[in-house]
DNA sequence: GTCAAATGATTTCAATTGTAATCATTCAAG
DNA sequence: CTTGAATGATTACAATTGAAATCATTTGAC
């Protein structure tokens, strides 16, 4: 597994969409980052090159081009981005940082009772 | 008010320092990183001197050397590192954070009651 | 009073990041 | 076939960051 791939701000929208697609194309990211960002199309590959070279992205041939993919998880990376958040700003105290959240977010009532059943979960289970 | 003021990683751990104590020398910061870190005393001086030049440390002059305070409140930091946490990781969605987090954290009783309550809360006051 | 130690200021220096531009190649439309 | 557009590779370049080293000044211990 690679470990520890360190992913920039600007590289996780370009995860995000290889995630959310799966496999994608340069083109592909470009038009789906166009509304979110100003990036000019060439900043957009220089990303998915860095991408590749880290190895969070892999790559076949199709032509001239190449299709993307993921090569680390999802899971993987909010994982550990999500570990590296808790330590360095809630200095590793999660309930902290559940509380900060908890208190700040619009929530619905769905969303409400599913964080309750998580917690009615953990109170029972132990751990 | 400072506002968006960029706090890198090493940063963070100079700023919880003055957050904590208040008012605090380099030697202060120094020794209570000490264990935290290896970092060498010119390193955390280093950061010293970049969190006032960024605004977010403020200083008074005390014989040859520095008193420093927080000139920017660690809520508002959290709060704008939350904001890009979120956003960068979790697509702004704060539900798949909380739940994210609310699974794989371990909690104490007293911790999960304060996270029900507040939930309470929310699902009573809307919003 | 002298001098080593501490302090802040300035400088260093490589790696990473944001944001492209240039270059060489390939492919698709005419 | 020719040629303009698209593509990936390479290069660029400033700002930020991590991690100090050097330098000038102050000062506290003798």
């Amino acid at each position: 597994m690679p470990q520890s791939i360190q992913i920039s701000e600007s590289e996780w929208e370009v995860m995000q969409v290889a995630w959310d697609r799966g496999r994608i194309t340069a083109a592909e990211v470009i038009e789906a980052l166009g509304p979110r960002t100003t990036w000019n199309h060439r900043t957009i590959r220089t990303l998915l090159n860095r991408l590749i070279n880290k190895g969070a992205l892999n790559y076949v041939e199709d032509g001239n081009r190449y299709l993307y993919s993921p090569a680390v998880t999802r899971n993987a990376c909010v994982r550990e981005e999500g570990e590296s958040f808790l330590h360095r700003v809630f200095g590793g105290d999660p309930a902290s940082l559940l509380v900060h959240f908890a208190k700040r977010s619009k929530l619905t009532e769905a969303e409400i009772a599913e964080l309750q059943r998580i917690l009615d979960e953990k109170r029972k289970g132990g751990v």
